[in-house]
DNA sequence: AGCAGGGGAGAACGAGCGTTCTCCACAGGG
DNA sequence: CCCTGTGGAGAACGCTCGTTCTCCCCTGCT
């Protein structure tokens, strides 16, 4: 098996095994069974778990902001792709298997131990405000909307996490559309 | 020492040790060198270490919801109540050895592994929340706010304890204000 | 054919930690 | 003064898990 092909199957099986369990649920020999990489690739790839952590992490931000920008982009007013974020994130509350925000979760769990994790955490979550603030500038809106909607969307998501429901971003959309037509 | 003096130490040095660093990085032997209670007692008053964890988040969550209700019963007005609940958050936040909100870093960590303890989580989040619709309801306002303001408020501690920063206290409450002023 | 080396399977090692056990000091009642 | 029992200190046990090591197969080159 080559390099690249071992490198994605143990990325594919962390994110589905890290995501749905918790990371600290999760042994390297899980990882190995999961994703028929053996124990001496795994650590050739990655020497130390947290590397597959930060691995994961990294790869699911990469994919995770892309799905979100190829969504809200499909909307043309400003305004509609703003709410589009909370609609996307309502999709993805929907989802089977959803369990939370992969970042907070990995912050709750790893955030105090690990500062490579929590640094990873803090760059998603700045790359997802800074996001939403260039949809909020290309709307011509007031640039302190950005952090109001930020806020809501990561409250959704907590709450959305916790809960089971997908409801919060229903709620959290209304509250956006409130906000940006008084905006 | 009487059981219950030894009771309050042990769950004096959980709560300080587990909210600081995380319950799975605190070890049993750690709250006996913090808490001078022995291991033996310890596992009289608390048979597992799942059920000082259910208690510290137990006595946690009566203090915390007894002291935000104690601030915000200061205010007269009904929507100025509301919005000290956001002020009280920034109290909080800029507290020394502010680590985010003890319900979701605990539900990070154990709520995939621990049905009692995210079950504990829940009460404690769906409490914060009927006291938000209570005081939404008191100021004659529409119930679909609360909704609202408590994923504004969830999101602001999330990203407190992310960024180690006060600021989305702040920003929420701003949020706050104008869906107040719309409703 | 012989051999060097990369890779797999899984045992082994070592540390951490939840939990229990051993041993001892000491207080209180006969 | 002895006997009983409660409690503390800390060793011990057992398990998990991250990481490494051993052994062997198999491939590809000479």
């Amino acid at each position: 098996m080559d390099s690249a092909v071992a490198r994605e199957r143990a990325l594919d099986a962390a994110e589905e095994l890290f995501y749905g369990r918790g990371v600290q649920a999760v042994g390297m020999d899980d990882v190995r069974g999961t994703s028929g990489v053996s124990l001496k690739r795994l650590y050739q790839l990655f020497p130390a778990k947290e590397q597959l952590v930060e691995a994961y992490l990294e790869r699911r931000d990469a994919r995770w902001r892309g799905e979100l920008a190829a969504y809200v982009e499909r909307r043309e007013e400003p305004r509609e792709r703003i709410l589009a974020v909370f609609d996307w994130l309502g999709g993805w509350f929907g989802e089977p298997g959803f369990r939370g925000c992969a970042w907070l979760n990995a912050y709750g769990e790893l955030g105090a131990t690990s500062a490579r994790v929590a640094a990873r955490v803090r760059t998603h979550k700045r790359a997802f405000r800074e996001y939403l603030a260039s949809l909020v500038a290309a709307a011509g809106l007031p640039g302190a909307l950005a952090g109001q909607l930020f806020l809501l969307a990561e409250g959704a998501m907590v709450t959305a996490g916790v809960t089971g429901s997908a409801e919060p971003a229903a709620e959290a959309r209304e509250a956006a559309r409130r906000l940006l037509d008084t905006g």
